[in-house]
DNA sequence: CGAAATCATCATATGGACATGCGCAATTCA
DNA sequence: TGAATTGCGCATGTCCATATGATGATTTCG
């Protein structure tokens, strides 16, 4: 359902989300508690960090912290770093023609409900939800 | 979301559902039609029809049908032959503790419904609704 | 029978996700 | 100021999904 980065980042999310406004985690303790490479996780976390979900602070007593509330972070925001998120546009899954809104196949509408719908998950549930610590 | 893989093979479903009771469908015929490379997409309906979802003829004149009416076969009937669809027992989001139905981490509740939900219209949609043709 | 059509299968690329290792850059602190 | 800690970034390696090409096996039909 997601891919490995894509699954590691959340995990990281989690993490600090648990800690958020108390301290920063370093890339070595939360690839610990995730189970992720180092070095690998590293990478991960630095895209996050360009992308303004996370932030960094280099240095003795560094490490990362979540740029903003757990609350106001969903999961697609993490996952789409990573999993392309479009929705393809004017390819089908049918594929005999082009497909678009206007000129809908068979299967488009039928199709565009399914992947929304999964979607739609991960857009609506926030980080938060996934910590099992607070509300 | 899918594989590519299955991809191909959900589609590949679909026109073979279009044409069902009513004559073969060669594996050329089906490529061209999909967007598939051709002994790529041979090796896939090959798998399928090992599984019993679909029936092959050799020979002038063969090719493939489906193994059931279109009505009764589901779109995760199809991708769970490519796509692994085992819901990770045992392990857990968050990784840092096993994890299971008598000791679920925080996530674990939450991250199952939101798998579940996405597999469920997988589960819950046959192939036929996707074809455009028939209800 | 023999040629053509068609599925079945094997051997081998290739591209990208995943992973590892090494060194550089920035910051803290004694 | 210099040593330790930490993030940043590059070079390389590995593995698998995807793809390609060639060959075999089976059936139809003139």
């Amino acid at each position: 359902m997601l891919s490995r980065t894509a699954e590691y980042a959340v995990r990281a999310a989690i993490v600090l989300a648990r800690h958020y406004g108390e301290r920063l985690v370093s890339t070595d303790e939360i690839a610990a508690i995730v189970g992720a490479p180092r070095n690998y996780l590293s990478k991960t976390l630095n895209t996050l960090t360009r992308r303004g979900i996370l932030v960094s602070v280099r240095g003795p007593g560094g490490g990362y912290a979540l740029a903003m509330a757990p609350t106001e972070l969903s999961i697609a925001d993490v996952t789409d770093v990573f999993d392309d998120a479009r929705i393809e546009g004017g390819r089908c899954l049918l594929a005999d023609r082009p497909c678009d809104r206007k000129h809908p196949c068979g299967a488009h509408q039928r199709w565009m409900e399914i992947t929304l719908a999964a979607r739609e998950s991960l857009v609506n549930t926030a980080i938060s939800s996934l910590t099992g610590t607070q509300p």
